[in-house]
RNA sequence: GCGGAGUUAGUCUAGCCCGGCAUGACGUCAGCUUCCCAAGCUGAAGGCCGCGGGUUCAAAUCCCGCACUCCGCACCA
């Protein structure tokens, strides 16, 4: 399979298309999911919640997308998430000012510095566009994030380009209220917005995308006194260091200080097991340590969460320790008090960071599920059960003597528990065809034994094999079927 | 943002060079038939040929601009 199988799948069966599509003016970078994609979603987000948030007692919150411009001073996003940019004048080539300034005249001016300096090297060193040796503009700021005018005076405030700034803000009253204690994680799902140049490859690059964000507040002192960490030290994460990846549990990559402690290793280890009933195939994933030039300018240890797919390995999930910077950055804007008591100690948390890309996480989803069953001609999306869009197909194997009515009622009775889509048209093959296309993984037929005794088929997606079970215990073999695990 | 290639029905696609009724397949819907794995038959719906402008008696086709998609570069908290 490739991309072009999978967004062709997508456009014909619901799971993401481009947004706004009927116009011309449509922007690059944002995609709606359809009715099997969002369903796809809802479910992966169930399942986060159950392997992350429930399982580690984290409390989650759902915060604004639009946050005031205060936030965004504290966060350095005003300073350091958007680029100084020179255009030339002639041939309208953009380029980074200070890295071209750097480039040909060895002067090191800041990315975040005034906009006057960058013109006030231009002009000194008479730097002109190396493509054409045209003359530049004068410099001008690039920031991703997209501001917003706030009220009838238009006051500036930003959609946020990342959710855990939600966190950091809401951590004081969170700690005063929620009755919990270091270490606790904070969890979000929500839209982020980033102005991305070039937005790429429909989920995998947007504008607008969703994140699931966790941040765990810790007391650095006791970064090594981890309750659950015995829960998983025999799961085996692939870490990759200097290139080279290696399999190793839990505890073999905190005691050879692969990473650096266990509440750094109990996370990954979390997030590995969770992956794995994603039905992602980890086999082609890796935890891989960035180096210290890769790092963003906050974390002290970074791993991101990669698998490979056919567009190259991709990154899922980042995980920063980003200590204080955080909270003391917002300590020092706010003035409001972030040091929290920690067995009677006062202490100000650091913060680790499991930073998830739902897009990337669900287009990579339908990649590794995707099958091509040639000889059976079909096309199989061998989703987790428990993620299908579809849990069950419910099909008379003819619509006359009766057999559609009693597929209806059967329907009737299952589709407030499931999701379950009535079919009687065409022929049985095509439509179990269909339903295996949008990774339905039971197939419930009534035919004219049904009405004799009371018994239908339950047809397997993956192996495409029948088994006659009562009506009667229908409810509970998909209750069981569909569990999440 | 740069360079290249593209954009025709839900999907894929012919037609474009050389202007003159917009092809075909799959899919969808209805009916018949069959009755457990994309069978067959009959019928139907579905297109401002990406958008805007120009040339022309006439534009999917030629010209210009723009948008979007893909690839490469650059960018990437």
């Amino acid at each position: 399979m490739d991309y072009e199988q999978i967004m062709q799948l997508a456009l014909e069966r619901g799971f993401y298309f481009p947004s706004c599509e009927i116009y011309s003016d449509a922007h690059a970078g944002f995609w709606e999911y359809g009715p099997s994609g969002t369903s796809l979603k809802n479910k992966f987000i169930e399942l986060w919640r159950r392997e992350l948030v429930r399982r580690d007692r984290m409390w989650e919150i759902d915060g604004s997308q639009i946050m005031s411009g205060s936030v965004f001073a504290a966060s350095g996003h005003l300073a350091s998430f958007a680029d100084p940019v020179i255009k030339c004048k002639k041939c309208h080539l953009i380029f980074r000012a200070d890295k071209l300034i750097a480039e040909v005249s060895s002067i090191v001016i800041p990315e975040s510095a005034d906009l006057d300096q960058f013109d006030k090297a231009v002009a000194e060193k008479n730097i002109k566009c190396p493509k054409c040796k045209g003359d530049f503009d004068s410099a001008r700021k690039f920031n991703m994030m997209f501001r917003v005018g706030i009220g009838p005076q238009d006051e500036a405030a930003y959609l946020r380009p990342e959710t855990c700034q939600s966190i950091f803000v809401d951590f004081p009253r969170l700690y005063k209220t929620m009755r919990g204690r270091l270490p606790i994680g904070v969890a979000q799902i929500g839209k982020s917005f980033r102005n991305e140049i070039s937005p790429r490859q429909s989920l995998l690059r947007l504008r607008e995308f969703y994140q699931a964000e966790i941040e765990v507040f810790c007391n650095p002192g006791r970064l090594d006194e981890i309750a659950g960490f015995s829960e998983v030290e025999n799961t085996v994460l692939n870490i990759m260091t200097d290139d080279v990846i290696r399999p190793m549990t839990c505890r073999e990559a905190y005691e050879s200080k692969t990473v650096p402690n266990k509440l750094v290793a109990y996370y990954l280890g979390l997030l590995a097991e969770f992956y794995r009933k994603t039905g992602i195939d980890t086999g082609r994933s890796r935890f891989r340590k960035l180096g210290e030039k890769e790092k963003a300018f906050y974390a002290s240890v970074a791993f991101d969460f990669e698998v490979e797919t056919t567009t190259g390995w991709l990154e899922l999930v980042a995980c920063n320790y980003r200590s204080d910077y955080d909270l003391t950055s917002h300590a020092n804007a706010s003035k409001e008090k972030f040091e929290v008591l920690d067995d009677n100690v006062k202490v100000l948390p650091h913060v680790f960071e499991l930073s998830m890309g739902i897009d990337r996480s669900l287009y990579t989803i339908l990649e590794h599920s995707f099958r091509e069953d040639k000889e059976n001609e079909r096309v199989v999306l061998s989703l987790r059960p428990y993620l299908a869009p579809v849990h069950v197909g419910v099909l008379s194997l003819v619509k006359k003597d009766g057999l559609a009515e009693k597929t209806d009622e059967i329907f009737s009775r299952l589709k407030t528990r499931y999701d379950a889509f009535l079919d009687h048209s065409g022929a049985i093959g095509r439509r179990y065809r269909r339903l295996d296309e949008v990774g339905a993984p039971f197939a419930v037929t009534v035919d004219h034994q049904t009405l004799e005794d009371g018994t239908v088929t339950v047809r397997q997606r993956d192996s495409m094999s029948q088994e006659r079970i009562k009506e009667a215990d229908l409810g509970s073999y998909l209750s069981a079927s569909l569990a999440f695990p």
